[in-house]
DNA sequence: AGCCCCTGCAAAGGTTTTGTAAAGGACGTA
DNA sequence: TACGTCCTTTACAAAACCTTTGCAGGGGCT
């Protein structure tokens, strides 16, 4: 199911625009103000940000160049008031993909909607990223970015990492890792994984006591959440 | 100067918009009914076409859909009446880029426009030249120039250069850089990439100690900035 | 609780990878 | 033949990274 994130503080407009999306199958949230906004686009993964300009606290324009800044590339679409067209032009400057005026109409909405989608999907075969939380994982690139910035990752924890992505929900074992990930002439101390391991939770892990990412299955291994 | 083709046949508004185009620089030339602009936007060159769906002796949706069919790309916005919006999508399914509701801002056209041109500009930037800092790299000519000034610069180093620079972003295996750079017949040893490396780097790199161009991605193999 | 095994992680070598100079071969040209 | 250019290989120092080790702290079972 593909979910759309709605940053809108019209409480009207929010319910009109949640209903119809639902019943059109997707999975709708909300932000009322630019930060929450902000914040749920940072840290959750959405195919489709709806983005008011006019927004309490922070202008949608900020958030959709603060979304930018991070290489987050979801979709955004911004909704502006009738006679804003200079902001048109400004948001699509920013990083935007296109804009609705209001009052729009329900099925150019929904077309545009898809039409990113669409656009998206095609894009996704080739550029092979994965994010979570504001970290985002480039394989073509080997890179790891940490809100915009560049991580410094070195190659086997690079490797080790996508790898806990790419079997993200299933427990691994320290065997299965070592084999996989390090490949199975080599055979260094068991140990050498829970290092790597380590290495890359002080990199990604916002709360190093508490992992929300590469978790720790005891007795059995590691697993990425998912 | 950008060519724009306007397919419309009301006469007041072929004249308003030939005008403000004109007036914003553009090259305009008009057709007024589907067959004539059919012709037109097949055989001459144009950077972006504005095609009214409601059209004499043909409608605007067949003109996009024979022009796509025809493996013509030039963005197309669409002109629709007001409620005509299944029409719109409709016509983004037919291959349009674009639409705007008629009665429209004429900064709102500009801005459409402009988008796509952009875009285009963005899609055909395969121009066979490549800038970065004061170094320009012709892959037509085979030559690299740096400042204004002519550097010499050998054929593999400029083949491998090259393909650093069309794969930018990505990192780059030594061993696929051997197989696409060197053709996977010879089998050189490994360590020739790096020496190709440095000696590129001697030459195109400001600050030899720290590449901002050629970056080594430890372990893993090289990668053109971007 | 008490025990033992498992995990987190810092630190210390040890190892691998990279930068680059230099040597020699292949090839073309004068 | 002598010379020049370009390419590959080699060697070694420097840099980056990896594995091991050890201890502290946690987990889970009786």
């Amino acid at each position: 199911m593909k979910r759309v994130l709605l940053i809108e503080d019209e409480p009207g407009l929010v319910m009109t625009l949640t209903d119809r999306l639902r019943s059109e199958g997707y999975e709708v949230a909300s932000a009322t103000d630019g930060p929450a906004g902000l914040d749920r686009a940072t840290n959750e993964a959405w195919d489709v940000i709806l983005l008011d300009v006019m927004l309490p606290a922070m202008s949608g324009f900020d958030v959709c160049r603060d979304l930018r800044q991070k290489g987050i590339t979801t979709p955004i679409i911004m909704l502006t008031a009738r006679g804003q067209i200079i902001d048109r032009v400004l948001g699509l400057k920013l990083g935007a993909d296109d804009y609705l005026t209001k009052p729009f109409d329900m099925m150019e909405l929904l077309a545009r909607v898809e039409v990113q989608l669409r656009r998206t999907a095609a894009a996704s075969a080739v550029t092979h990223q994965y994010r979570f939380g504001d970290i985002v994982v480039d394989a073509r690139k080997a890179e790891v970015t940490r809100a915009g910035a560049l991580i410094d990752v070195p190659a086997r924890e690079f490797l080790l990492l996508k790898y806990l992505i790419e079997h993200r929900g299933e427990t691994l074992s320290r065997e299965r890792l070592l084999n996989d990930v390090w490949g199975y002439h080599s055979m260094p101390s068991t140990r050498t994984v829970d290092v790597h391991v380590a290495w890359l939770r002080q990199k990604i892990e916002p709360n190093q006591k508490h992992p929300q990412y590469i978790l720790t299955i005891h007795g059995l291994g590691y697993k990425f959440a998912g």
